[in-house]
DNA sequence: GATAGCGGACAGTCCCACTATCCATAATTC
DNA sequence: GAATTATGGATAGTGGGACTGTCCGCTATC
């Protein structure tokens, strides 16, 4: 098909379609004469992901574009590029490694050093993290993306004066165990290297915006319930 | 204490809290003579607040604001402010309830339909997220706002080849309710109207960060133990 | 051979979260 | 009490992100 075929078809505008393969999320199609291309079901698929992931998944174009650069580089090992796909799906937070040297501040700032980067409440939640990791058991290095993502979290709730939040971690954890059990099983039905690969993607990305709307509507009801009164039921989330 | 002072204290830079009091995001300080004002402790809370929903939350300025605004009218109702933080969280995806007349689109493209904001999936989608709600005896009204969300969700699912991806729902749901009623729990011990609607959006915004983090963790756990090889422990969501 | 569509290049737009500069005044330091 | 630094307020500028518009010369189609 051509590109006003491939448009009609996804619902992307065409200034919008080239705009993407100038960025290098799209392939370019194959030309068949100087100015004039084809395109195929491929395109139309990736169009589809690439507007998934940006819409629900709230993706930046360059993290996808990152992630499929990995998904279409049939020499990088999977583990890799489910790594890669992990690591740009993390909106990159708070929990950065930066160890120490931290100078710079005003002049002596250096007692109260409440900025977002180290801290007291980083050093304590990367403990907090290691020790969820030790009593659940989990094979995770305690440095991996997602362990400073939760670091980050845990800081964040600390300096906001919501330390108490973290007793619900242990919750949380219980709830997350068997929805990634259920998640990688989803995935070991895939069999294809692109399939595996895009579902880890698909399942990360808008699992987990899944999940949230899904968290959302519990809250809806568990408040209707716990306030009885109707007129109330949306006293958590809202009608 | 002065502008410089709360600058220092909160690691947030002094043009950037006068933006941020411009932006009706933080109330200014209070005046003592034409060009001199005070900051109290509430307005260093504030600003932690407000960098952890835009950093760790992912929420816009303005998403921002309109919750602080429903927070700081204590004229509002409560579970009108907590309908209002739970609309802002949601990051109007693509459920929008633009029911009909859709014209306009080039010229006779209703035959492919594959735009975002309808189309086949959509209707689908929303009868999915009904028979969820009514399977699961939730008290929630099917036009809510976390109900069009997961359907949004879904609807993307299917757009992109993922329409399996559904299949977990109900595990995804299972664990949704002991979380939503921890979460009710934990924002049941608040007393002060303030710190109530403060927990709910910290308790919204966070925990949702919070379990995406866990969530990924539980992903290297599975995927490590699935594969057994050390060497592979990255598999799902990499070292 | 007229008309519509195309590929490619590039400038322009809109929004967002800041950041910089000014100025007149106030606080602090010497 | 003079010099230095900080402050409130206003306005302008920046850089990134995701497009959108326009032009050109060529191609496919009627």
């Amino acid at each position: 098909m051509r590109i006003g075929e491939l448009s009609r078809r996804s619902g992307v505008p065409v200034p919008t379609i080239k705009y993407y393969v100038r960025e290098g999320v799209l392939p370019a199609g194959t030309l068949t004469s100087p100015n004039q291309a084809r395109y195929d079901d491929g395109h139309e698929r990736r169009l589809r992901l690439i507007r998934a992931l940006l819409d629900v998944g709230g993706l930046s174009l360059s993290a996808i574009a990152e992630v499929l650069e990995a998904v279409d580089d049939p020499g990088q090992p999977v583990h890799k590029v489910l790594g890669v796909a992990a690591g740009r799906i993390i909106p990159e937070e708070s929990g950065k490694p930066e160890e120490s040297g931290e100078s710079g501040e005003t002049d002596e700032a250096e007692e109260v050093e409440a900025a977002e980067g180290a801290g007291p409440e980083s050093a304590d939640a990367r403990e907090e993290v290691a020790a969820l990791l030790a009593r659940r058991g989990w094979y995770v290095d305690a440095d991996n993306a997602a362990a400073r993502s939760l670091a980050g979290v845990l800081a964040a709730l600390h300096r906001v004066g919501h330390g108490a939040f973290v007793e619900l971690l242990d919750v949380y954890a219980d709830a997350a165990e068997p929805v990634a059990r259920a998640d990688l099983d989803y995935v070991r039905r895939r069999v294809a290297r692109e399939d595996l690969v895009e579902s880890v993607v698909v399942g990360t990305v808008l699992g987990e915006a899944m999940f949230g709307a899904l968290r959302r509507l519990a809250h809806v009801d568990a408040s209707a319930r716990a306030y009885g009164d109707p007129e109330e039921a949306g006293r958590w989330a809202g009608a």
